[in-house]
DNA sequence: CGCTATTTGTTCAACCATTGAATTATTTGC
DNA sequence: GCAAATAATTCAATGGTTGAACAAATAGCG
């Protein structure tokens, strides 16, 4: 999902009309206040005339609206601003995960229009009940949505496991899932989504993926290359890079809880050995700062540790190190890798962060050989615990402002 | 550099010329056979009568030249194949490198038309010495490449250290280089390059991202996303994604050399602990075998080694076996965070992979998540020593095929 | 040998999107 | 109330692709 869409194939005479509809809506989108046309031309480059005729076929289209002129000093003729619009398309966000289901829809311009979480433990639940559930809450979603003037555009459905590409999810461990068909499952109930050319319907990826996608498109617009940790049961991490997320070969890339941390260290349910998730999971640092016991859903206990460490109990304190520096090493090995400036600490990290943040700049400084150069930044996460779901919508409407042709030559 | 080339700011109707050249000359490069026009047409979507102008410009620019009728069963009028020309421009490739300089010259097919390789331990001359003699060789193969009707268009310098953007050389340990201004250096000397628009007239690059680039564009074509390692005495990696090359943030990916493999093992020379370098470095390995006392060039320690396990010295195989499981709990590092499915062993490693191979893959069986389902090839490279040079001089050519339009609009 | 079918490559008028200059629209400042 | 300034639109011209018609060149067949 690049930014500038190159056409895949033949450069037609239409192509060039896409490619300034992406162009000149990019820019839309990015700016911080309303540009005005005139303004486009200068930031584009293209010529008053052009940016006109493309402006009017994004006004038809409801991708953009006229805002208030944006008051200017000086004499001349008041410019029309113009801003992503807040009714036409949206994208619906969903999210299956251990303890609870997440729906929100997304406007253009990023805005959370509608949201609902849904706490439940999923894990005995099966599959195709679960998804019948998701589609119930998606379908208050698409009427509330309606009723603002919004249209569901596209979907994409995170979930805490390995999905190929047709959708298919090969594996969600702490879910008990193996194999599951989601688009087809979710194909057996009415659909949700106008079918729009260039975008697809659904998409079903990795939560981690999605969070970070979340991050990347949150405001401030932060970095365009970062990694994006989710620390949940499992570690998860999300690679952007050049505000792309990078997916690997088949889409199976992240795997970042099964970096060896202890080559020789505790045995793993992957199969390996000394695998990071061993000593900074969820339940590592649980089990190490002596809470075992509680059987709370994972995001309690992750508040629980942030309280007793905030009071300066030592036995979390040094679980929370401990944890820190394992993540410390596994992030230097990635930074070494990929020379990225950027570390987003998300899901239960973002928390823990005040904890984790030092020990794991410890890590980098002492192994990272450019460290010296090019200082690398830790930071938590800015959404909450729904930036997978967030993500998911937004990565639907970035796709609609990446490509609005499509958008526009759809029937309705 | 992406091969579907989208124009940076507005799409203006010349891009579409752009765009179908670099679209249509793509294609040629990549055939099999010398298409036809018609065969163009129906592979790219456009018309025959766009591709006929496409390919005038690009014969009267002298990227491709018409070959002999390639023999077709049935009736019809014969077609014209399109091969790449061999004349016209090409690409100058560089590298300085502990031991040897080498000078290659790459026509647009690929083709390497002149090499020269100087051997000379390097450590000792001075960089402004070490690149005055540089130049001197490429003057030589600038002529040599002039009497076959070539066109040097561009240069790329492989360097074994970390460079930054505007190619000076932070620090290249091994060559005891640090901050060395290699631009300004060279353009001390007289020009050798017809400045082409697009086309820088010198790129200076890592020395293991260049012999990546290098193996990229080998014959036969391989995958397009893959890890290339290069084992000197340092461990380099280039990372080739969807068919190109990944820099990272700031030009320093690939550090691959300073992952930790045992966390609370041997200090390195980076400042950390246990780094893979330690443990299957050139200087770990051979150390290891009991090769310490042998004060042998790289190459001929590597050499003697591979001769060594050939017998079936038990020290030196169990010195590889080392250095294997070592490499391999990092590629599996790098396997897991951005699944990819092949590894190449370059540099001192293409040698030695035959007792390096097995426990790499054994490591990756034991701590890829994903390996079940989705095999990783670990095979050695297919260019030799110079690999760097050739990826250099590559790296040109590839632009030049990438962006066909810069070198059509150049006053010349 | 000649005719037809077939495929390649070129020519040309039509079309589409951008361009650049001229024009209209709307405000500020004097 | 008028000139200057800025915004946006209109319109003939231009560059590039399109699609159909046409010319070129060959194999197969009688």
């Amino acid at each position: 999902m690049s930014l500038t869409h190159a056409p895949a194939g033949a450069a037609r005479q239409g192509s060039l009309r896409e490619l300034n509809l992406a162009l000149v809506l990019g820019r839309i989108a990015a700016a911080h206040r309303p540009p005005s046309r005139a303004d486009l031309a200068t930031a584009t480059g293209l010529t008053r005339a052009t940016v006109s005729a493309v402006v009017e076929d994004l006004l038809a289209g409801q991708l953009v609206s006229e805002s208030d002129p944006a008051p200017r000093a000086g004499a001349g003729r008041p410019a029309r601003g113009l801003v992503l619009a807040d009714q036409g398309p949206a994208g619906l966000g969903l999210e299956v995960n251990v303890d609870y289901l997440a729906v929100c829809v997304v406007d253009l311009g990023g805005q959370v229009r509608h949201r609902t979480v849904h706490r439940a433990d999923l894990r005995p639940v099966a599959p195709a009940d679960a998804l019948a559930r998701l589609v119930e809450l998606a379908s208050e979603a698409r009427d509330d949505a309606a009723d603002q003037g919004l249209t569901l555009a596209g979907a994409a459905l995170a979930v805490p496991g390995l999905v190929d590409d047709a959708g298919l999810v090969r594996l969600a461990p702490n879910l008990g899932w193996r194999d599951v068909p989601v688009p087809a499952l979710l194909a057996e109930h009415p659909p949700l989504i106008e079918q729009v050319p260039g975008i697809p319907a659904l998409v079903v990826d990795n939560e981690a993926n999605l969070a970070a996608l979340g991050e990347l498109h949150s405001r401030p617009p932060g970095p365009s290359s970062f990694l994006h940790i989710s620390g949940e049961v499992g570690i998860g991490a999300g690679i952007v890079l050049d505000g792309a997320l990078f997916r690997g070969v088949r889409g199976w890339s992240g795997e970042i809880g099964h970096l060896p941390v202890h080559p020789e260290g505790r045995p793993c349910r992957c199969g390996g050995q000394g695998c990071l998730e061993q000593y900074a999971g969820q339940e590592a640092i649980v089990a190490a700062a002596g809470l075992a016991r509680a059987e709370l859903p994972a995001d309690t206990a992750t508040a629980r540790l942030a309280e007793l460490a905030e009071a300066g109990d030592a036995d979390a304190l040094r679980a929370l190190h401990d944890a820190g520096t394992a993540l410390g090493v596994a992030v230097a090995s990635v930074v070494n890798l990929l020379d990225l400036d950027t570390v987003v600490l998300g899901g239960g990290y973002a928390a823990l962060a005040p904890w984790l943040c030092p020990p794991v700049l410890a890590e980098i400084a002492g192994r990272v050989l450019t460290a010296a150069w090019s200082p690398v930044t830790v930071r938590p996460s800015t959404l909450g615990a729904e930036a997978a779901a967030v993500g998911a919508a937004g990565s639907v409407v970035r796709r609609i402002v990446a490509q609005p042709a499509g958008w526009l030559a759809r029937s309705g």
